[in-house]
DNA sequence: CATGAATGAGCTTTCATTCAT
DNA sequence: TATGAATGAAAGCTCATTCAT
């Protein structure tokens, strides 16, 4: 690999970050290139060397904030434990760079407003969610099969856990306050595992 | 109340009506006045005449928007039945009108993208789903009272409710596909209220 | 008709006499939008509430220069008297508005340029010259049929004696001093007819 | 001559074939620099260490197509025969070349319609224009000495000629299907020779 | 109340030119 | 000489808002 490419891969990784702070500020639509041409450092004729729109940079940034956490996400799944012990260290491991949340997660529900309008963004959130939705499908059947769980449909645990994730994160961005992001994601899951039934 | 009253409220409702589904189709910021000018078949100036700006629409959509959603949910909230059944319930109320919803979700996420920038729209929203969440807590609380439930923390226990219903609206914008509406917050409920353990 | 439609046929002809001005001083594309908006004593808006592009300004700049020479041209062709004299007429009749002439042959030239690369634009153009091709030729077919010319061809003719012009044109634009608008396409005309060989 | 400099010409010429074939494709001001380079197959740096603005280009350019012509023109005054063939050949060695001629014109006519704005430019074309002219006229001087031709003024006669040409390519560039370059030219001078009216 | 032409600040994007390597 | 990343002053165009009628 020569150092050009690391040096231009810089560059892109330069305009990237100065994106994700001035759209979680501003959001797509209210940000000017102006603002991330000044939070960069860079010229605007640059940006424009790198990425060929303000769309571009906005789909860049889309692929490189969902990579890193489908890797963060498929490193955390070969963990062991119990299936709940399993589960939960998966949000663990989301909620520990808390700061790095706090940071994409209004960027995150920018790409989600936009996913439901724009085919492109859609069939890429589509395809994280399925991601994160198979592993842990694949941990709910492996609890399923060793009996620590009840034979239940997998799939819809599996829907039900990324849904509880999902909308955690959205109460979290409206109400900060009474979400605790560090304890919360783990005593739904709890909840979840254990049921709410009285057992008779 | 004269009838001018009732006119104004109309030609208001009509222009939000046309702000609606233009902001479902294109988004606030893509949206501009002149589609919603189209959409309403009223003039430019008749808009200005009933809203001072386009945050104005935005904020009096959100306004509408929420409320109907909102006394929808308070006449559901007296249902009789057991816990379980009182929150399928509410979901059901919310899924019977499922044209209505497919047709305010994508504005619902427009909100949400807005609300982690602008505090007014977050205090609102924040309100919304403290009302919400009042009204799961209450019924879990009396499931638990009636010893229909375990005792848990009905607080929590309606955090993880609301954040299953808003996740799963949050997969249905995402993956249509993947996602049934009709079923899938009932199977989500149950399991939640069954837990996922298998009893010794 | 409405007064309405006078009016905003006044404004487009208020742009495009602007428009005129400013592409015969600067060429099409050294003129900036903002420079025809100061001759125009229009706002930028204005301009491209009538027009919906630059595109669009120089198209119906160039449709209303050649149809209104068109229809001098065709108000002229029905002239009394021998071809010869009916064909300096013609040149006559183009010459009159000097002032007028100097200010659209940039312009022409321009139009010229641009449709050597503009299918639309040549398209146009052919259609003009065509037209005025057979309006000479006309005249050159009477003068042949009265015996006044020899029987030539008259397309070939007519198609001469358009160089003729075009090029007296090109040359005035290039050479003013030398060439006389006034005297010149008479004098090269005559010399068509008269030919230039010695009658033995 | 030390080789370095014929190195320096190559590199240059090499530059002004590509900026032709861009700006007969694209005219001058719609040819970007980058286009150049990539018809070039130079880096743009190589560009302007050769010519210091695409001004610079432009006028070498104008320098070299009309001084090409020039030369041939010049080359092709000194024929023998009659003032009619001597004037058809010039035209005929015009046509010559006549892949050349396609690739030019639309060149020539960005030149003209640039010529009416700028001064420089326009004196270039200009002693052009005269250097034809005089050659010309000095051609139809001789007919008119040695009696083939009546005793018309050389240089009225000169000036149609050269319109007759310069008009024609106008014509071609506008409708080539109409005007037969090979042919038209040789019609055109024919006609003025021989002249239109009936000898009684 | 209603209309739609008019406004202009502000936006994204382009591209001739420069300069460190 | 040669390269191509970097620059930034414009350029074309948009669109929320106003206001004369």
């Amino acid at each position: 690999m020569s150092p050009r490419i690391n040096v231009s891969e810089a560059r892109k990784n330069q305009i990237l970050d100065a994106a994700a702070i001035v759209f979680a500020r501003q959001g797509f639509y209210q940000a000017r290139m102006d603002d991330i041409v000044a939070e960069s450092g860079l010229s605007k004729g640059t940006l424009y060397w790198y990425f060929k729109s303000k769309d571009d940079i906005i789909t860049a940034l889309l692929q490189r904030v969902f990579d890193e956490d489908l890797i963060q996400l498929q490193s955390a799944q070969h963990t062991a434990g119990s299936a709940v012990e399993r589960v939960i260290g998966l949000s663990r491991h989301i909620a520990a760079d808390f700061t790095e949340i706090a940071r994409l997660v209004p960027i995150t529900f920018e790409f989600y407003a936009v996913a439901s309008r724009q085919e492109h963004i859609r069939i890429f959130l589509k395809e994280y969610l399925q991601a994160y939705h198979a592993i842990l499908q694949n941990i709910v059947q492996q609890g399923i099969d060793t009996q620590e769980l009840r034979p239940v449909d997998a799939k819809d645990v599996a829907t039900t856990i990324v849904a509880i994730y999902e909308g955690l994160l959205l109460l979290w961005v409206v109400d900060a306050e009474h979400i605790d992001w560090h304890t919360q994601p783990e005593i739904s899951i709890r909840l979840l595992f254990d049921g709410l039934r009285r057992l008779l």
